[in-house]
DNA sequence: TCACAGGTTCGAACAGCATTCGAGAACCGT
DNA sequence: ACGGTTCTCGAATGCTGTTCGAACCTGTGA
Protein backbone atom coordinates (compact mmCIF):
# COMPACT_ATOMS: atom_id res chain seq x y z
CA UNK A 1 0.00 0.00 0.00
CA UNK A 2 1.14 3.49 -0.81
CA UNK A 3 2.94 5.77 1.68
CA UNK A 4 0.14 8.71 1.00
CA UNK A 5 -2.47 5.73 1.28
CA UNK A 6 -1.40 4.73 4.93
CA UNK A 7 -0.79 8.55 6.07
CA UNK A 8 -4.71 9.44 5.06
CA UNK A 9 -5.98 5.84 7.29
CA UNK A 10 -3.78 7.44 9.99
CA UNK A 11 -4.95 10.37 9.94
CA UNK A 12 -8.51 9.14 9.52
CA UNK A 13 -8.62 6.92 12.49
CA UNK A 14 -6.76 9.76 14.68
CA UNK A 15 -9.74 12.25 13.21
CA UNK A 16 -11.96 9.60 13.75
CA UNK A 17 -11.64 9.69 17.69
CA UNK A 18 -11.22 13.17 17.69
CA UNK A 19 -14.51 14.36 16.31
CA UNK A 20 -17.85 14.07 18.41
CA UNK A 21 -20.05 13.59 15.10
CA UNK A 22 -19.41 12.35 11.70
CA UNK A 23 -20.65 15.66 10.06
CA UNK A 24 -17.23 16.72 11.51
CA UNK A 25 -15.28 14.45 8.93
CA UNK A 26 -14.51 16.09 6.04
CA UNK A 27 -12.03 14.77 3.11
CA UNK A 28 -10.24 18.17 3.34
CA UNK A 29 -10.04 18.09 7.10
CA UNK A 30 -8.33 14.34 6.61
CA UNK A 31 -5.95 15.54 3.62
CA UNK A 32 -4.96 18.27 6.19
CA UNK A 33 -4.34 16.37 8.90
CA UNK A 34 -2.21 13.56 6.71
CA UNK A 35 -0.35 16.56 4.63
CA UNK A 36 -2.05 15.70 1.14
CA UNK A 37 -4.57 17.22 -0.97
CA UNK A 38 -8.10 16.34 -0.70
CA UNK A 39 -8.35 14.87 -3.76
CA UNK A 40 -5.58 12.08 -2.42
CA UNK A 41 -9.00 10.50 -0.75
CA UNK A 42 -10.57 10.06 -4.06
CA UNK A 43 -7.83 8.53 -5.63
CA UNK A 44 -6.54 6.57 -3.52
CA UNK A 45 -9.58 5.03 -2.27
CA UNK A 46 -12.54 6.00 -4.25
CA UNK A 47 -14.60 7.36 -2.01
CA UNK A 48 -14.21 9.03 1.32
CA UNK A 49 -16.68 6.51 2.99
CA UNK A 50 -14.39 3.96 1.04
CA UNK A 51 -11.62 5.09 3.22
CA UNK A 52 -13.11 5.23 6.66
CA UNK A 53 -14.17 1.45 6.39
CA UNK A 54 -10.98 0.63 5.50
CA UNK A 55 -9.68 2.61 8.18
CA UNK A 56 -12.73 0.53 10.56
CA UNK A 57 -11.59 -2.78 9.18
CA UNK A 58 -8.08 -2.25 10.52
CA UNK A 59 -9.01 -1.17 14.22
CA UNK A 60 -11.97 -3.77 14.13
CA UNK A 61 -9.11 -6.35 13.49
CA UNK A 62 -7.47 -5.61 16.99
CA UNK A 63 -10.98 -5.70 18.81
CA UNK A 64 -11.03 -9.10 17.70
CA UNK A 65 -7.56 -10.03 18.75
CA UNK A 66 -8.66 -8.82 22.00
CA UNK A 67 -11.85 -10.31 22.60
CA UNK A 68 -9.59 -13.90 21.32
CA UNK A 69 -7.53 -13.61 23.73
CA UNK A 70 -9.82 -12.80 26.37
CA UNK A 71 -11.71 -16.44 25.39
CA UNK A 72 -8.10 -18.37 25.20
CA UNK A 73 -7.48 -16.70 28.95
CA UNK A 74 -11.02 -18.23 29.81
CA UNK A 75 -10.22 -21.26 28.58
CA UNK A 76 -6.63 -22.08 29.75
CA UNK A 77 -7.91 -20.89 32.93
CA UNK A 78 -10.41 -23.45 33.27
CA UNK A 79 -8.44 -26.21 31.11
CA UNK A 80 -9.11 -29.67 31.05
CA UNK A 81 -12.78 -28.52 32.22
CA UNK A 82 -14.69 -26.05 29.71
CA UNK A 83 -14.32 -22.43 30.58
CA UNK A 84 -17.49 -20.56 32.35
CA UNK A 85 -20.01 -19.82 30.25
CA UNK A 86 -19.99 -16.12 31.82
CA UNK A 87 -16.23 -16.02 31.10
CA UNK A 88 -17.38 -16.55 27.18
CA UNK A 89 -19.93 -13.98 27.46
CA UNK A 90 -17.37 -11.12 29.15
CA UNK A 91 -14.91 -12.16 25.93
CA UNK A 92 -17.32 -11.81 23.89
CA UNK A 93 -18.70 -8.25 24.85
CA UNK A 94 -16.33 -7.11 27.49
CA UNK A 95 -13.29 -5.71 24.50
CA UNK A 96 -16.36 -3.00 23.12
CA UNK A 97 -17.40 -2.41 26.43
CA UNK A 98 -14.06 -1.50 27.90
CA UNK A 99 -13.03 0.23 24.56
CA UNK A 100 -15.79 2.30 24.72
CA UNK A 101 -15.57 3.41 27.83
CA UNK A 102 -11.71 4.14 27.61
CA UNK A 103 -11.87 7.86 25.93
CA UNK A 104 -8.02 6.92 24.83
CA UNK A 105 -8.97 3.51 22.71
CA UNK A 106 -10.12 3.62 18.88
CA UNK A 107 -13.79 2.74 19.84
CA UNK A 108 -15.08 5.73 18.21
CA UNK A 109 -13.36 4.35 15.00
CA UNK A 110 -16.22 1.41 15.02
CA UNK A 111 -19.06 3.73 16.37
CA UNK A 112 -18.84 6.24 13.52
CA UNK A 113 -18.41 3.40 10.92
CA UNK A 114 -21.42 1.59 12.66
CA UNK A 115 -23.22 4.87 11.99
CA UNK A 116 -22.14 5.36 8.71
CA UNK A 117 -23.38 1.39 7.90
CA UNK A 118 -26.92 2.24 8.87
CA UNK A 119 -28.56 2.66 5.42
CA UNK A 120 -25.46 3.71 3.74
CA UNK A 121 -26.39 4.45 0.04
CA UNK A 122 -23.63 1.74 -0.45
CA UNK A 123 -24.43 -1.13 1.96
CA UNK A 124 -21.92 -2.65 -0.15
CA UNK A 125 -18.79 -1.23 1.11
CA UNK A 126 -19.71 -2.72 4.31
CA UNK A 127 -21.07 -6.06 3.91
CA UNK A 128 -17.15 -7.82 4.07
CA UNK A 129 -17.22 -5.99 7.66
CA UNK A 130 -21.14 -6.79 8.79
CA UNK A 131 -21.38 -9.98 7.44
CA UNK A 132 -17.69 -11.60 8.06
CA UNK A 133 -18.35 -13.34 11.39
CA UNK A 134 -15.33 -15.71 11.12
CA UNK A 135 -14.69 -14.39 14.72
CA UNK A 136 -17.83 -15.80 16.47
CA UNK A 137 -17.27 -19.14 15.19
CA UNK A 138 -15.31 -19.76 17.48
CA UNK A 139 -17.39 -18.44 19.96
CA UNK A 140 -20.27 -20.72 18.55
CA UNK A 141 -17.70 -23.89 19.14
CA UNK A 142 -17.68 -22.40 23.08
CA UNK A 143 -21.20 -21.69 23.31
CA UNK A 144 -22.46 -25.27 22.10
CA UNK A 145 -20.23 -27.43 24.08
CA UNK A 146 -21.34 -25.26 27.20
CA UNK A 147 -25.35 -25.61 26.20
CA UNK A 148 -25.47 -28.58 23.59
CA UNK A 149 -29.46 -28.50 24.05
CA UNK A 150 -29.40 -25.67 21.76
CA UNK A 151 -29.11 -25.29 17.95
CA UNK A 152 -26.49 -23.69 15.76
CA UNK A 153 -29.28 -21.04 15.01
CA UNK A 154 -30.21 -20.34 18.30
CA UNK A 155 -26.62 -20.17 19.62
CA UNK A 156 -26.01 -17.60 16.90
CA UNK A 157 -29.36 -15.77 18.18
CA UNK A 158 -28.13 -14.93 21.73
CA UNK A 159 -25.08 -14.61 19.86
CA UNK A 160 -26.39 -11.57 18.16
CA UNK A 161 -28.84 -10.42 21.40
CA UNK A 162 -25.83 -10.04 23.30
CA UNK A 163 -24.48 -8.12 20.87
CA UNK A 164 -27.60 -5.89 20.71
CA UNK A 165 -27.42 -5.30 24.40
CA UNK A 166 -24.01 -4.48 23.87
CA UNK A 167 -24.48 -2.01 21.81
CA UNK A 168 -27.70 -0.63 23.59
CA UNK A 169 -24.74 0.08 26.23
CA UNK A 170 -21.71 1.75 24.50
CA UNK A 171 -24.35 3.64 21.83
CA UNK A 172 -27.02 4.38 24.28
CA UNK A 173 -25.61 5.92 27.43
CA UNK A 174 -27.71 8.75 28.38
CA UNK A 175 -31.32 6.24 27.79
CA UNK A 176 -29.51 3.62 30.31
CA UNK A 177 -29.11 5.81 32.76
CA UNK A 178 -32.76 7.30 32.59
CA UNK A 179 -34.10 4.11 31.98
CA UNK A 180 -32.15 2.57 35.83
CA UNK A 181 -32.51 6.47 37.46
CA UNK A 182 -28.45 6.79 37.35
CA UNK A 183 -28.76 3.54 40.03
CA UNK A 184 -26.24 1.77 37.92
CA UNK A 185 -22.82 3.08 37.01
CA UNK A 186 -22.29 2.94 33.07
CA UNK A 187 -19.26 4.55 33.48
CA UNK A 188 -17.44 1.61 35.06
CA UNK A 189 -16.50 -1.49 32.64
CA UNK A 190 -16.71 -4.28 35.26
CA UNK A 191 -19.91 -3.26 36.12
CA UNK A 192 -21.32 -2.83 32.82
CA UNK A 193 -19.81 -5.95 31.80
CA UNK A 194 -20.94 -8.31 35.01
CA UNK A 195 -24.33 -7.11 34.19
CA UNK A 196 -24.54 -8.15 30.61
CA UNK A 197 -23.19 -11.07 31.56
CA UNK A 198 -26.05 -11.71 34.31
CA UNK A 199 -28.72 -10.75 31.94
CA UNK A 200 -27.05 -13.10 28.94
CA UNK A 201 -26.10 -16.37 31.06
CA UNK A 202 -29.95 -17.55 32.03
CA UNK A 203 -30.16 -16.94 28.30
CA UNK A 204 -28.53 -20.51 27.76
CA UNK A 205 -30.47 -21.98 30.26
CA UNK A 206 -31.71 -25.65 29.71
CA UNK A 207 -35.35 -25.44 29.11
CA UNK A 208 -37.82 -26.93 31.20
CA UNK B 1 -49.10 25.45 13.25
CA UNK B 2 -48.90 27.24 10.12
CA UNK B 3 -50.48 25.56 6.63
CA UNK B 4 -47.15 25.22 5.11
CA UNK B 5 -45.32 24.21 8.12
CA UNK B 6 -47.78 21.34 8.07
CA UNK B 7 -47.11 20.01 4.43
CA UNK B 8 -43.29 20.52 5.03
CA UNK B 9 -44.01 17.45 7.79
CA UNK B 10 -46.08 15.78 6.12
CA UNK B 11 -43.81 15.68 2.94
CA UNK B 12 -40.59 15.00 5.12
CA UNK B 13 -42.54 12.39 6.72
CA UNK B 14 -43.26 10.69 2.90
CA UNK B 15 -39.53 11.27 1.62
CA UNK B 16 -37.85 9.90 4.84
CA UNK B 17 -40.09 6.56 3.97
CA UNK B 18 -38.95 6.30 0.44
CA UNK B 19 -35.23 7.42 0.78
CA UNK B 20 -33.04 4.57 1.87
CA UNK B 21 -30.15 6.77 2.66
CA UNK B 22 -30.29 9.86 5.20
CA UNK B 23 -27.71 11.62 2.32
CA UNK B 24 -30.67 11.56 -0.15
CA UNK B 25 -32.50 13.64 2.15
CA UNK B 26 -32.27 17.81 1.19
CA UNK B 27 -33.91 20.34 1.82
CA UNK B 28 -34.58 21.12 -1.89
CA UNK B 29 -36.44 17.49 -2.11
CA UNK B 30 -38.98 18.35 0.87
CA UNK B 31 -39.52 21.54 -0.57
CA UNK B 32 -40.01 20.17 -3.86
CA UNK B 33 -42.55 17.45 -2.49
CA UNK B 34 -43.98 20.48 -0.22
CA UNK B 35 -44.62 22.80 -2.61
CA UNK B 36 -42.69 25.67 -1.20
CA UNK B 37 -39.12 27.38 -1.69
CA UNK B 38 -36.26 25.39 0.23
CA UNK B 39 -35.97 28.40 2.74
CA UNK B 40 -39.04 27.78 4.03
CA UNK B 41 -37.48 25.05 5.82
CA UNK B 42 -35.28 27.14 7.64
CA UNK B 43 -37.86 29.91 8.24
CA UNK B 44 -40.66 27.55 9.96
CA UNK B 45 -38.23 25.57 11.46
CA UNK B 46 -34.72 26.58 12.03
CA UNK B 47 -33.31 23.91 10.39
CA UNK B 48 -33.44 20.74 7.88
CA UNK B 49 -32.90 18.78 10.89
CA UNK B 50 -35.40 20.56 13.95
CA UNK B 51 -37.76 19.47 11.10
CA UNK B 52 -37.28 15.68 10.70
CA UNK B 53 -36.98 15.93 14.19
CA UNK B 54 -40.41 17.29 14.62
CA UNK B 55 -41.79 14.53 12.18
CA UNK B 56 -40.28 11.98 14.30
CA UNK B 57 -41.86 13.21 17.16
CA UNK B 58 -45.55 12.92 15.38
CA UNK B 59 -44.55 8.95 14.50
CA UNK B 60 -43.10 8.09 17.47
CA UNK B 61 -46.26 9.18 18.81
CA UNK B 62 -48.16 6.89 17.06
CA UNK B 63 -45.62 3.60 17.74
CA UNK B 64 -46.48 4.38 21.32
CA UNK B 65 -50.18 4.66 21.31
CA UNK B 66 -49.63 1.15 19.31
CA UNK B 67 -47.53 -0.32 22.50
CA UNK B 68 -49.95 0.85 24.91
CA UNK B 69 -52.86 -0.57 22.82
CA UNK B 70 -50.91 -4.24 22.64
CA UNK B 71 -50.37 -3.59 26.67
CA UNK B 72 -53.67 -3.09 27.54
CA UNK B 73 -54.87 -5.62 26.01
CA UNK B 74 -52.93 -7.82 27.54
CA UNK B 75 -53.63 -6.59 30.70
CA UNK B 76 -57.59 -6.93 30.36
CA UNK B 77 -57.22 -10.40 28.69
CA UNK B 78 -55.87 -11.51 31.87
CA UNK B 79 -57.71 -9.43 34.45
CA UNK B 80 -58.17 -9.70 37.05
CA UNK B 81 -54.99 -11.68 37.62
CA UNK B 82 -51.98 -9.73 36.17
CA UNK B 83 -51.17 -10.23 32.75
CA UNK B 84 -48.46 -12.97 31.14
CA UNK B 85 -45.07 -11.94 31.30
CA UNK B 86 -44.84 -12.43 27.97
CA UNK B 87 -47.82 -10.12 26.70
CA UNK B 88 -45.99 -7.50 28.64
CA UNK B 89 -42.80 -8.10 26.69
CA UNK B 90 -44.64 -8.57 23.36
CA UNK B 91 -46.31 -4.89 23.98
CA UNK B 92 -42.66 -3.94 24.40
CA UNK B 93 -40.76 -4.95 21.11
CA UNK B 94 -43.88 -5.79 19.31
CA UNK B 95 -45.11 -2.72 17.70
CA UNK B 96 -41.39 -2.05 16.68
CA UNK B 97 -40.93 -5.25 14.98
CA UNK B 98 -43.48 -5.41 13.02
CA UNK B 99 -43.18 -1.60 11.98
CA UNK B 100 -39.68 -2.07 10.98
CA UNK B 101 -40.91 -5.59 9.04
CA UNK B 102 -44.07 -3.77 6.86
CA UNK B 103 -42.95 -1.82 4.19
CA UNK B 104 -46.27 0.43 3.95
CA UNK B 105 -45.25 1.90 7.79
CA UNK B 106 -43.94 5.07 8.96
CA UNK B 107 -40.88 2.79 10.62
CA UNK B 108 -38.22 4.55 8.38
CA UNK B 109 -38.77 7.88 9.64
CA UNK B 110 -37.46 6.59 13.34
CA UNK B 111 -34.42 4.52 11.28
CA UNK B 112 -33.33 7.96 10.08
CA UNK B 113 -34.32 9.43 12.83
CA UNK B 114 -31.71 7.09 15.23
CA UNK B 115 -29.14 7.44 12.53
CA UNK B 116 -29.03 11.12 12.19
CA UNK B 117 -29.10 11.68 15.98
CA UNK B 118 -26.30 9.45 16.05
CA UNK B 119 -24.24 11.54 13.66
CA UNK B 120 -25.51 15.51 14.55
CA UNK B 121 -23.99 17.83 15.88
CA UNK B 122 -26.77 19.33 18.17
CA UNK B 123 -27.54 16.47 19.97
CA UNK B 124 -29.97 18.83 22.26
CA UNK B 125 -32.22 18.08 19.09
CA UNK B 126 -33.06 14.84 20.07
CA UNK B 127 -32.93 14.89 24.10
CA UNK B 128 -35.98 14.95 23.99
CA UNK B 129 -36.85 12.09 22.23
CA UNK B 130 -34.15 9.91 23.42
CA UNK B 131 -34.51 11.12 26.88
CA UNK B 132 -38.30 10.88 27.65
CA UNK B 133 -39.09 7.52 29.21
CA UNK B 134 -42.65 8.20 30.29
CA UNK B 135 -44.18 5.88 28.02
CA UNK B 136 -42.10 3.18 29.50
CA UNK B 137 -43.34 4.04 33.16
CA UNK B 138 -46.29 2.12 32.73
CA UNK B 139 -44.26 -1.15 31.46
CA UNK B 140 -42.20 -0.32 34.65
CA UNK B 141 -44.91 -0.90 36.52
CA UNK B 142 -46.14 -4.07 35.23
CA UNK B 143 -43.14 -6.06 35.17
CA UNK B 144 -42.30 -4.94 38.82
CA UNK B 145 -45.69 -7.04 39.71
CA UNK B 146 -44.86 -9.36 37.75
CA UNK B 147 -40.71 -9.34 38.97
CA UNK B 148 -41.03 -8.30 42.56
CA UNK B 149 -38.03 -9.63 43.68
CA UNK B 150 -35.90 -7.21 41.07
CA UNK B 151 -35.34 -3.37 41.79
CA UNK B 152 -36.71 -0.69 39.66
CA UNK B 153 -32.78 -0.33 38.48
CA UNK B 154 -32.33 -4.10 37.63
CA UNK B 155 -36.23 -3.83 35.37
CA UNK B 156 -34.99 -0.82 33.80
CA UNK B 157 -32.20 -2.04 32.70
CA UNK B 158 -33.98 -5.27 31.69
CA UNK B 159 -36.26 -3.13 29.58
CA UNK B 160 -32.70 -1.66 27.88
CA UNK B 161 -31.46 -4.90 27.09
CA UNK B 162 -34.85 -5.61 25.70
CA UNK B 163 -34.92 -3.07 23.33
CA UNK B 164 -31.03 -3.18 22.41
CA UNK B 165 -32.10 -6.62 21.04
CA UNK B 166 -35.33 -5.33 19.34
CA UNK B 167 -32.51 -2.73 17.46
CA UNK B 168 -30.99 -5.26 16.81
CA UNK B 169 -33.64 -7.03 14.86
CA UNK B 170 -34.55 -3.87 13.34
CA UNK B 171 -31.52 -2.74 11.85
CA UNK B 172 -29.16 -5.33 11.61
CA UNK B 173 -31.17 -7.85 9.89
CA UNK B 174 -28.42 -8.76 7.53
CA UNK B 175 -26.22 -9.89 9.90
CA UNK B 176 -28.38 -11.67 12.35
CA UNK B 177 -29.54 -14.38 8.89
CA UNK B 178 -25.65 -14.74 9.11
CA UNK B 179 -25.12 -15.63 12.36
CA UNK B 180 -28.44 -17.72 12.67
CA UNK B 181 -27.24 -19.42 9.14
CA UNK B 182 -30.67 -18.44 7.55
CA UNK B 183 -32.24 -20.87 9.43
CA UNK B 184 -34.96 -18.40 11.87
CA UNK B 185 -37.08 -16.12 9.25
CA UNK B 186 -36.06 -12.60 9.78
CA UNK B 187 -38.77 -11.19 8.00
CA UNK B 188 -41.76 -12.45 10.01
CA UNK B 189 -42.82 -10.21 12.72
CA UNK B 190 -44.25 -13.22 14.76
CA UNK B 191 -41.55 -15.09 14.72
CA UNK B 192 -39.06 -12.43 15.45
CA UNK B 193 -41.40 -11.48 18.46
CA UNK B 194 -41.63 -14.78 19.64
CA UNK B 195 -37.57 -14.62 19.61
CA UNK B 196 -36.97 -11.96 21.43
CA UNK B 197 -39.56 -12.96 24.19
CA UNK B 198 -38.08 -16.51 24.20
CA UNK B 199 -34.88 -14.87 25.37
CA UNK B 200 -36.00 -11.87 27.33
CA UNK B 201 -38.33 -14.11 29.14
CA UNK B 202 -35.62 -15.58 31.23
CA UNK B 203 -34.17 -12.43 32.33
CA UNK B 204 -37.01 -11.89 34.50
CA UNK B 205 -36.71 -15.11 36.58
CA UNK B 206 -36.47 -15.77 40.61
CA UNK B 207 -33.00 -15.72 40.73
CA UNK B 208 -30.96 -18.90 42.72
C1' DT C 1 -61.01 53.61 2.84
C1' DC C 2 -56.51 54.12 4.12
C1' DA C 3 -51.99 53.24 6.50
C1' DC C 4 -49.29 50.44 8.70
C1' DA C 5 -47.16 46.35 11.10
C1' DG C 6 -46.20 41.35 11.39
C1' DG C 7 -46.03 37.34 9.61
C1' DT C 8 -45.02 34.86 5.51
C1' DT C 9 -43.18 33.77 0.86
C1' DC C 10 -39.69 33.59 -2.42
C1' DG C 11 -35.54 33.58 -5.29
C1' DA C 12 -30.90 35.00 -5.30
C1' DA C 13 -26.68 34.63 -3.01
C1' DC C 14 -23.09 32.52 0.14
C1' DA C 15 -20.01 29.33 2.09
C1' DG C 16 -18.92 24.66 2.43
C1' DC C 17 -18.88 20.01 0.75
C1' DA C 18 -17.07 15.49 -2.05
C1' DT C 19 -15.52 14.43 -6.11
C1' DT C 20 -13.64 14.98 -11.01
C1' DC C 21 -10.39 16.46 -14.23
C1' DG C 22 -6.21 17.45 -16.71
C1' DA C 23 -1.63 18.64 -16.53
C1' DG C 24 2.47 17.77 -14.80
C1' DA C 25 5.94 15.20 -11.64
C1' DA C 26 8.00 11.08 -10.02
C1' DC C 27 9.19 6.54 -10.32
C1' DC C 28 10.74 2.12 -12.49
C1' DG C 29 11.86 -1.71 -15.53
C1' DT C 30 14.34 -1.98 -19.62
C1' DA D 1 18.42 7.55 -21.15
C1' DC D 2 13.84 6.30 -22.39
C1' DG D 3 8.63 5.14 -22.21
C1' DG D 4 4.91 4.05 -19.60
C1' DT D 5 2.70 3.70 -15.46
C1' DT D 6 1.60 5.61 -11.08
C1' DC D 7 1.01 9.38 -8.36
C1' DT D 8 0.35 14.41 -7.02
C1' DC D 9 -1.93 18.61 -7.03
C1' DG D 10 -4.86 22.72 -7.60
C1' DA D 11 -8.63 24.35 -10.17
C1' DA D 12 -13.26 23.51 -11.45
C1' DT D 13 -17.99 21.33 -11.01
C1' DG D 14 -22.19 20.67 -9.09
C1' DC D 15 -24.11 19.57 -5.06
C1' DT D 16 -25.55 21.01 -0.12
C1' DG D 17 -28.06 23.92 4.09
C1' DT D 18 -28.80 28.28 5.34
C1' DT D 19 -29.14 33.49 5.09
C1' DC D 20 -30.86 37.68 3.38
C1' DG D 21 -33.67 41.39 1.64
C1' DA D 22 -37.36 42.51 -1.00
C1' DA D 23 -42.08 41.56 -2.09
C1' DC D 24 -46.47 39.98 -0.63
C1' DC D 25 -50.49 39.00 1.94
C1' DT D 26 -53.59 39.84 6.07
C1' DG D 27 -55.65 41.77 9.81
C1' DT D 28 -56.19 45.99 12.71
C1' DG D 29 -56.97 50.74 14.22
C1' DA D 30 -58.23 55.31 12.55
Amino acid sequence: MNQTAIRLIDACEQLLCEIDHIEQMTARRIAQVAGTPPSAVAYHFGSQEQLIVTTAERVYKRLNAERLTMLNKAVQDAAPEPPALEGVIAALIGPSVRWSLDPGSRYPVLRHMTTLAQRSGHPELYSNLIESIEHHRVFMFYFRSLAPWLSEAEIGWRISCALGIRSQVTRNRRRNEVLTSHTIDFSDADTVIAHIVAVVAPMFCRPG
